[in-house]
DNA sequence: GTAGCGCGCGCC
DNA sequence: AAAGGGCGCGCGCTAC
């Protein structure tokens, strides 16, 4: 069963069952919403149908409300809109993409914590969905769209019909099917870890702290130890004034005291004799950790042992999550001590081990490169079949050959791994060369890649011209080229986000049986919102890498849902093509123990 | 005072 | 060791 979410009058719900009729078989006042989802989910368990999960499903989990699946048409769209599979239906048919839609990925999806109305009075978007003027005075219905209280149902419902007309009638509708149900699984999913958080253990962080960094510093000072290096530094560069948070200013000092930089980049510094180099080196190391995950970010980030980020489901061109705030993307392993599990609850980890070699193999059917990923480590497997002598190359030559490295010992490397594997180089060789003349590549369930912009085609053009210098002509090779190691990795790493979807989305549906299944009387209760009492549930989640807090009692049958959802989904995307996605997985009380 | 940008670096 | 894809963030700096 469907239903379909939408506005109907200031601060009301209408919820309309299409199969039926198109009029609303239910209205209901925002703040009776929860419960009646609540009902329905437990009764119909349907899809839901709504324009966008970030501001429709925080305020259900917020009363303790979960869904099963739901379809965001905020996501769908995005996808749809812009796939080669759906591009010859899209411009032989009418369909308009209506105007309540975000016109592309990067803006799809509003921040998940309100915003003054103020301040996103520009956003027609956030006019449409804003359902945080409910409580203001009741206006006229007839009014400006500043007055509407979220999407209309009824285009709600003409936005859905259209987008299954596109899939149908798309060159792949069983693809763009699980593409729309994995990135919607997605959606849910993002709004649910924000709404759990990661367990986080600020004395444990503190600890970590203060051994990199020495004793919290006053406000506005340093730490002592970064204070100790600087003063090391610059006599050592014979700068006594030198600021070395000031690029310019430390390039400057570098190259008085003789050293030849372009930047002061680590990686530059680091070909470089000169004894400030390792001081210096290890004052920028801390200065990033200063800036970045220390005291201050404790304090903006951790409330009541939980880190919430805002998680942005489909926040980049390739389909990868984006975050906004907090930096949950990058959180360095060394503060990752910090994520620890409730007292008689466990985490279960779990990363897909070279994950996007393993796509590869599977998107271009190279039975070779398939077979040398069988078993545990991929790399062995190339060293194992001859390709290269060591781990090491191995690995630099997949990733060159997925970056597109030309040079170094990278670049040298690949065109052996041409030689073993020809179609999967063929595979992202073709990605390059569609980019380079300017056309969109797509990913094995139909993502699309953008296009480039007004900029880039212009070089082009003008490169093209009788009178073009050869200036401008290596310019516009060189861009081409960039943009066409954007497509040869797009593929790739985009295919690679669907394998996560799906194995994200396999996972949660079996730890909602998990919790199904009862939980002895007398456990411990998680500190987690009320949505997620007792049962196991995902808190993190970063490219190929999840994790799962759970109850310890439920943690060996965890551990199987995750290896299981990873074997599904790779036949979900692979059917029966002989490519393993392994996991390296691990039950532990810390993050910091999933290392090994 | 603030907006925008380049840099550098954390993660995958 | 080398410099090839995707991001977000904090900083210093410049321009307004």
């Amino acid at each position: 069963m469907q239903i379909v979410v939408g506005a109907m009058g200031p601060g009301r719900v209408a919820l309309v069952d299409p199969a039926v009729s198109s009029v609303p078989f239910e209205t209901v006042a925002l703040h009776d919403f929860g419960d009646v989802v609540r009902a329905l989910e437990a009764a119909k368990r349907p899809r839901w149908i709504w324009a966008d999960t970030r501001r429709w499903y925080p305020r259900l989990l917020a009363e303790g409300v979960r869904v099963e699946r739901c379809h965001d048409l905020v996501l769908a769209s995005a996808i749809l809109d812009h796939s080669t599979m759906t591009t010859a239906i899209r411009a032989g048919a009418a369909h308009p993409r209506p105007e309540w839609l975000p016109l592309g990925p990067a803006e799809a999806g509003q921040p998940m914590t309100v915003v003054p109305a103020a301040s996103a009075a520009h956003s027609p978007l956030f006019d449409l969905l804003d359902f945080d003027e409910a409580d203001a005075p009741a206006q006229e219905p007839t009014a400006g769209p500043r007055d509407v209280l979220g999407v209309p149902v009824d285009a709600v419902l003409a936005e859905h019909a259209r987008q299954l007309a596109l899939v149908v009638a798309s060159e792949r509708p069983g693809a763009l099917r699980l593409l729309l149900a994995a990135e919607s699984a997605g959606a849910l999913i993002g709004a649910e870890l924000h709404a759990a958080g990661l367990p986080w253990h600020r004395g444990v962080h503190e600890r970590v702290l203060e051994s990199e960094l020495g004793p919290k510093p006053a406000p506005g000072r340093k730490p002592a130890r970064m204070e100790a290096l600087a003063a090391e530094v610059r006599t050592l560069l014979g700068a006594p004034a030198v600021n070395l948070d000031s690029q310019v200013d430390l390039l400057k000092a570098l190259r008085s005291a003789g050293i030849p930089v372009e930047s002061t980049s680590r990686w530059e510094l680091r070909e470089h004799e000169h004894p400030a180099i390792e001081p210096l080196v290890a004052y920028k190391k801390l200065s990033r950790l200063l800036s970045a995950n220390a005291w201050s970010w404790l304090d903006e980030w951790v409330v009541d042992g939980r880190f919430r980020p805002d998680y942005v489901p489909g926040g980049t061109a390739t389909g990868r999550w984006a975050t906004s705030g907090g930096g949950a993307l990058q959180l360095p392993k060394n503060v990752r001590s910090a994520v620890v599990a409730d007292p008689g609850w466990a985490l279960v980890v779990a990363d897909a081990a070279q994950l996007e070699p393993r796509v590869l193999a599977g998107l271009a059917h190279d039975e070779a490169m398939a077979e040398a990923g069988r078993g545990r480590d991929f790399y062995s497997g190339i060293v194992g079949a001859g390709v290269v002598e060591t781990r090491d190359q191995a690995k630099v030559a997949i990733l060159g050959a997925m970056y597109g490295a030309t040079t170094g010992e990278s670049g040298r490397l690949v065109p052996r791994l041409a030689r073993a594997y020809p179609r999967a180089m063929a595979l992202v060789d073709r990605a390059a060369a569609e980019g380079e003349r300017g056309a969109s590549v797509t990913t094995l369930l139909g993502r699309s890649s953008p296009l480039p912009g007004a900029e880039w085609r212009a070089t082009q053009s003008l490169a093209s011209q009788p009178e073009a210098t050869a200036a401008d002509e290596r310019r516009a090779r060189s861009r081409a080229r960039d943009w066409g190691r954007f497509t040869r990795n797009f593929v790739v790493q985009g295919t690679a986000a669907e394998w996560a979807l799906c194995w994200m989305a396999g996972l949660r549906s079996r730890l909602a049986s998990i919790a199904a299944t009862g939980v002895e009387p007398g456990s411990i209760a998680s500190r987690s919102g009320s949505a997620f009492e007792r049962m196991p549930h995902l808190v993190y989640y970063l490219h190929d890498e999840i994790i799962v807090h759970t109850p310890v009692e439920h943690a060996d049958d965890v551990a199987a849902a995750v290896a299981d959802s990873a074997t599904e989904a790779g036949r979900l995307l692979f059917g029966g093509f002989p490519v393993e996605f392994p996991l390296d997985l691990a039950i532990v009380e810390s993050y910091a123990s999933a290392d090994a």
